[in-house]
Parts: structure tokens; sequence; C-alpha cells
DNA sequence: TTTTTTGTTGATTGACGAGTCAATAAACTT
DNA sequence: AAGTTTATTGACTCGTCAATCAACAAAAAA
């Protein structure tokens, strides 16, 4: 039962924190979307913060998931570049809910030591992710390429969260190849 | 007293979300930080939520002043996108207090209305100052140019939530530059 | 079958916090 | 001077919520 009830806690964590916007959702809300009382969600979790430390987790595992699989059939530098982006805005990570739990576990990570490693690793991947694509096309200037489009994407996701209307990866996506291109055209 | 007392909590209330990393702040603590107690801080603000917006209102209204400051010395297109670059990591705005500030008002922005409505004027007018000065230099792209900077900008704040240490304004605006003259090398 | 481990919850505790209120004092008005 | 508005607070109410506990059920082990 354990794997069973945690993995529901965890979805019903994201799920309550992207619907109330912050947070500040209750266990007792979290643990009756996963069919169970507050009590075993304590049981199986110990804490609050556990609970939010395991659903970061779990996002930053998808999205790792998905940005390996994209980068595993990538050929050539630029497509490994494009395959990190494509991973970024696919309709599994940037759908409202996710984007909102994602901007709340940064305001965690302002507090929380735990959440703030957690962050720190997923920008270090981000970052070695993209130099791995940049270098060989665009050389010495691969860091500071690396550093604006990850500043980018992030600042892509933050904008999703104040948009009415349906996410729009594709547009995300454009932008930032838009960035990308502009930079790459440029010959030592 | 009441202009006064208003400012004192404002100037409170940004300082305790800066210092508590959330918006986890408790009424009194805002009152005791602007010295008076919590009964009058209600007394004055009515309720938590009037004393955030207010909060907001005032940074943002401070970060217009910067940007219409910075814009009437710039001459010239290029200079006025450099202004609101510069004016957007200047010292006063780029400071752990103030960024943390504004990371909470996003989320604040998810769920209270009137949050939301005040970041949306303001990306609207970091949007028409970004345009006023790039449609000279780019034309018809000035459009997508503009939201790529506004999205970098934004994303740039997100980071520097993370960052240990001291804020570094000119490796921001060097970062969002080097987007910007990449782009504007390129001739339709 | 007895015992132990695992799963589960309703009820409770203890703390905390937003907002109200009654009361006091001080400052203006007439 | 009497009256009125403004400033100010301590004490209180009412609600909420994380975390615990005691109890019961059911499965697994012995």
């Amino acid at each position: 039962m354990e794997p069973i009830r945690k993995a529901a806690l965890v979805k019903a964590t994201i799920s309550e924190i992207g619907r109330v916007g912050s947070l500040d959702v209750t266990v007792t809300q979290i643990a009756k979307r996963a069919g169970m009382s507050s009590a075993l969600a304590h049981h199986y979790f110990g804490s609050k913060e556990e609970m939010f430390l395991a659903a970061m987790r779990h996002i930053l595992t998808l999205y790792g998931a998905e940005v390996r699989g994209a980068l595993a059939l990538a050929e050539g530098p630029q497509w490994r570049v494009r395959a990190v982006l494509a991973a970024s805005f696919s309709p599994a990570n940037f759908r409202r809910e996710a984007v909102g739990a994602w901007l709340n576990f940064w305001v965690l990570a302002q507090t929380v030591p735990e959440a703030k490693r957690l962050l720190a690793v997923y920008q270090r991947r981000l970052r070695s992710n993209l130099l791995a694509g940049l270098r060989p096309l665009a050389g010495a200037r691969a860091e500071a390429l690396a550093d604006g489009l990850g500043a980018l994407i992030d600042g892509l996701y933050l904008r999703e969260v104040l948009k009415s209307g349906p996410p729009d990866g594709a547009a995300a996506v454009a932008t930032a190849l838009a960035y990308l291109d502009a930079q790459l055209r440029i010959k030592d």
C-alpha cells in the first residue's frame, strides 16, 4: 500500500497546489483528493513539508526523464539544444498545474534548504545539458549563452503563470529558438 | 498620521516578505516592524490583503519612476532600450528584498485578481517601453523581440532568488544586452 | 490459531493568527 | 469648555490547521 498511497499523495499535492495557486493547501485537502484521511497522509509522510518535497522531486524526475528521452533521439549539437527546449515546453511540463506548482516551489526554496538544493540540481542539469549542445556551436561563448537561455526558459514559465487561455508551448519554443538562432549567427 | 503610518506599514510589509521569503507573514510581525500594534495596522488597511496590494503598488511605482527617469535621459532608440534594462537591474530594484517580494507577488497574482491586474499593468508598460525603442531598430520583429526580452528580464529576476551572494545587476544587464545585440545584428 | 505487523481513521490537542471591540487618550472644532 | 473626530492599544473571539493518539480492522507471520 505504501508506494500506492505515497504516489497518490504526491499527485494530489501537485494538483492542489496548482488549483489553489499557492502553498496554502491543507493536508486535509490533499488527503481528501488522494482519497484518504489526513491522518494517513501524516502517517506516510510525517509532515506536510515532506509532501511538498516529494512532489517537487516528482516533477523534477518527470522533467528529467522527458529531457533524457528527447536527448536520446537528438542527432548533433543543434538538435540537442532543441531537444531540451522541446522537453521544457512539452504539454506534460508546460501545463498550468505544473507551472503553478513550479512557481510555488521557487517560493519554497527561499525558506526550505532541501527545496533550494533540488532547484539548484535542476538548474545545474539544465545548464550542463544546454552546454553540451552549445559548446560545439558557440565555443567560448557557450557558457554565457547557456545562462541566458536558462534564464529565458524560466522567464517564459513565469509569464505562463499570468497568462489566461491555454498554454502555448510552441510559442515559447519559438521565442527561445529566436534567441538561440540570433546568437548562433554571430561568428567569433 | 495616516499617510505616515501607511507608508511605514508598506515598507515593513516588503521587508518582512523579503525576510521570511513568503507571504506567510503575520500582521503582528509587520506591525511590530513598523512600530505599532497589529490593531492599528488593521485600522488603516482593513485587511492583510490590502497591505500586500499596497506594497505591490509601491514597488511598481518605484520601478516605474526609475524607468521614467532613465528614459528621460536616453537619446535615441538604442539608448531607450538600454535605459529600461539599466533601471530594471538597478541596485534599488534588483536587491534581494525587492526580488523576493516580487516573486511572492507573482504567487499572489494567481489568486488575487487585483494583484494579477497590477502585474499585467507592469508587463504592458514594460512591453510598450521596450517596443518604443525597438521598433525603429528592428521593425516588424520588434514585437517578438520585446516579448523575448521581457521574459528574459523576468527570468533573470527569478534566478536571482536562488543565488547566494550579493546581487549582480551588471551581469544581468550584460546577459540581456547580449540577447539584444545578437538580435539587432540580423537585418530583415 | 495466536501474534505481529501494516493499514486506517475519528477525535483531540495545542498553537497560532486575522480581524473586532471597547476603552483611553490626544488633537482639533465650534 | 464641551463636543467631535482621530490615534492607539490590550484583550478577546472565532476559526483553522498540523500533528498526535487511541482504537479498530485486516493481512501476514509464527
